[in-house]
DNA sequence: CAGCGCTCGTTCACATGTTCACAAAGTCGC
DNA sequence: GCGACTTTGTGAACATGTGAACGAGCGCTG
């Protein structure tokens, strides 16, 4: 076999990489087999020549005058995120957030099954959500070894986070979804992705702040000097679409 | 007043300011009054010098030899976000997420507040969720300007986000928060942040994937030419902690 | 089978973001 | 008040990511 042909692809591609892969899956679904990298970028909301540049990091073959199979492509984009083989994961902390994500289908489609979740609660352990019933959290690491957890997925109050993701990780889990508005403190080896919703709402409300204050200062300066405030201002958006955000 | 004082604070900067919020709020509950860039940097899992970059493009004021004052640097990243005043919400389609959300009582204290809940699902319409009602999707456009929505948050079924996308901006609302695994088109001055669960998944199973890959081609190449694969490997974490990846 | 048009893959210049390193500016002890 | 020590604020080097431009390769057509 060939497997380690190419190296270093950027962290930016790789966050992309989902996103072309519901793409073309929705592009098979309509049963397009072809598609350019023009096609593919709109679709995407990006821009062509970044899809072009971040498929050719994993060697795939477009052909040029024509574009790229989707199905092919779909096998390679899926190889390459691991996609072909299932990705046992655990909840830890089954309230509000932890019970909506076990409940949630749309995972098990791409490889993800919650094969646990646990939670400290007494009161709840025992209770059914989605096709699980909830453990008690004493049985975490038991339950990773078991079921050869992979991913860990934290969604228990801020405090007990660090807690949660240090028996995670102890019991061999490299890889962690952290929705409590904590710093986790782990080894290096463990990747910890942190999806926070305040944060994002923050943002959001800091670029409101700003246009406030940027109308402001506009209608206060009415017409001095240049004219300026109308003219220069609406270049928040360079694009002809709107300003997009995702996982860095 | 002194307003516009400092311009074009990058986009990274604006991510890690809700950071820093959470930690000084910590520090605050611990009775610090005075925190240095190091403390901060250490707590907010970042580098020191990062720290003072982001804090210097608004101008604020640590002291040389001692740090900076915590009440007085939050006020100053409070009022940088905007956390000064209350940023009304509303939250469209209230299933597993959407009423795990409206049921959240987080957003409430960083002066984010979920004023209506809709859903299209008329079985809904009328059920209680954490303080609210469920309105029919509907009113949304008639909810928007009652409450004066600043932002939507967006947890309708993939196919239904486009729709309501648009039925807020042209309600007026030009922050979304997206939840949907949906590529958003909405004119240019909206700004969308998607938060995509199962993207982050994908991000977390390429890496394990590529772990998986190196591991094996080591053990398959066993000591030809140098000690590398040991020795070089493990190279994937430079820092002393956990990689960490949050919303860009 | 040669010419033509299309689209990939790559290169290059630029923009954004990170880290280092150090002078300037303050505090604190004496 | 002065000198030693600490920590900020920032300039400059480096790293990563983006977007435009263009040559090279492929399929189609006549
Ligand atoms: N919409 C949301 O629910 C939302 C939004 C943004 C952020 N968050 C964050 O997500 C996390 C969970 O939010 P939530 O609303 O689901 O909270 P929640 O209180 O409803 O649920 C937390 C659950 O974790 C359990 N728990 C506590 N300590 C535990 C431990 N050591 N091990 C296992 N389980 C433990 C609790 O018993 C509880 O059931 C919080 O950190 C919150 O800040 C939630
Ligand atoms: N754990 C999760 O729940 C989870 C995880 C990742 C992604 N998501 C995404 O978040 C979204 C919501 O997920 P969910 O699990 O809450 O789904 P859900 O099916 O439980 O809820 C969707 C709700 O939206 C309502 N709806 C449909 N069309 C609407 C419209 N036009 N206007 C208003 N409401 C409408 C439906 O009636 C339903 O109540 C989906 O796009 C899903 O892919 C959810």
């Amino acid at each position: 076999m060939s497997p380690a042909r190419r190296r270093v692809i950027p962290e930016a591609t790789i966050a992309r990489l989902p996103v072309y892969h519901r793409c073309l899956l929705q592009m098979q679904a309509e049963e397009r087999s072809k598609a350019s990298s023009e096609q593919l970028a709109e679709m995407a909301g990006v821009n062509a020549a970044k899809v072009r540049k971040d498929l050719s990091y994993f060697g795939s073959y477009g052909t040029r005058g024509v574009g790229y199979g989707v199905d092919h492509l779909l096998v390679e984009i899926r190889r390459e995120l691991g996609l072909t083989h299932d990705w046992p994961c655990v909840i830890v902390g089954a309230g509000n957030l932890g019970s909506a994500l076990a409940k949630f289908a749309g995972f098990s489609d791409r490889g993800f099954s919650v094969v646990a979740v646990v939670d400290i609660d007494p009161a709840r352990v025992g209770e059914q959500v989605g096709e699980l019933v909830i453990q008690h959290e004493e049985r975490l690491a038991e339950l990773v070894l078991e079921h050869a957890v992979v991913i860990g997925i934290i969604t228990t109050p801020p405090a007990a986070a660090q807690e949660a993701a240090d028996t995670l990780t102890q019991a061999g889990v490299r890889s962690i979804l952290n929705f409590a508005p904590t710093v986790l403190d782990l080894p290096a080896d463990v990747l910890v992705r942190d999806v926070d919703v305040a944060v994002e709402l923050q943002i959001l409300a800091f670029h409101e702040e700003r246009r406030a204050a940027a109308k402001a200062s506009a209608t206060a300066a009415a017409k001095p000097a240049t004219a300026k405030p109308a003219a220069t201002k609406p270049a928040t958006g360079k694009q002809v679409t709107a300003k997009r955000a995702t996982a860095s």
